[in-house]
DNA sequence: CTTACATTTGCAACTAAGTTGCATTAATAA
DNA sequence: TTATTAATGCAACTTAGTTGCAAATGTAAG
């Protein structure tokens, strides 16, 4: 189930996500907008721009989830495959939009695949 | 730090992985073998057979953190890098015995990468 | 503008994975 | 056999995420 009501919580996480590269955790998000609002509710609205195809997440290397504004997603299509770039230096995550091709699965149904990878982003690569 | 001692729960730790292909949660090792050891023990000689090159670990699509055991790694040479897949039907997760190409990274250093895949195993593929 | 009502929120309590400190046990080598 | 030190068990803790419920708020009808 998708956002129904645009309440200024919403507004106000949407807010976070402006830009489209950059991934945010859910810690992050908390830690941020904790005087604005419940944790509870950061969860929540998480989920439900998700539903929506206006957010989409992943699970990063520390186990915390991150979420990221999707670029041509909808309710019914949920498009955005890309993989996920988490810097060792500075700790940002981003989209990396570029194309992974999956190699073919003989004997296995690919559903869904996620690639993460781990390293130096630009700013930190000295 | 390693693995110093060859102690009896090691041992049946071990034996847990004798098949190379499947990887292991934590979760399921405690169910397992909680009544012949402790959780902390657990996670304890996970860690360290990771640090020395006899397993390795990756976190699947529910946040929980799965073993495998390595092929050719040792305590210096973390060397086997390949993707994971995750069945929907049986929950069973298992190491890929294929390649992966990384696309070129021009403005970052990539240190390391995992591939994730969810899908259908062989025996549940109908 | 007011009312009605369903959605959203805050709060507190909870679950579950994983960690830590410390006293006790046990593997190893002298 | 003993001394040493790693390994273990236990309980208490941390942290991410979830749940139930009462109170607050957005929305649309009247
Ligand atoms: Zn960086
Ligand atoms: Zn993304
Ligand atoms: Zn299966
Ligand atoms: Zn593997």
């Amino acid at each position: 189930m998708g956002i129904i009501r645009k309440t200024e919580s919403v507004e106000i996480l949407l807010n976070e996500f402006q830009d489209t590269e950059t991934a945010l955790s859910t810690v992050e998000l908390i830690t941020r907008l904790g005087k604005f609002m419940n944790k509870t509710t950061i969860y929540r609205i998480l989920e439900k721009l998700e539903d929506d195809g206006i957010l989409h997440s992943f699970i990063g290397f520390d186990g915390v989830k991150r979420f990221a504004r999707c670029k041509s997603c909808s309710k019914s299509n949920h498009s955005d495959v890309h993989p996920h770039f988490q810097c060792i230096s500075c700790g940002k995550s981003e989209c990396l939009d570029i194309e992974v091709n999956i190699p073919d699965m003989s004997n296995r149904e690919v559903l869904f695949s996620q690639l993460l990878i781990k390293g130096k982003c630009d700013l930190c690569m000295v």
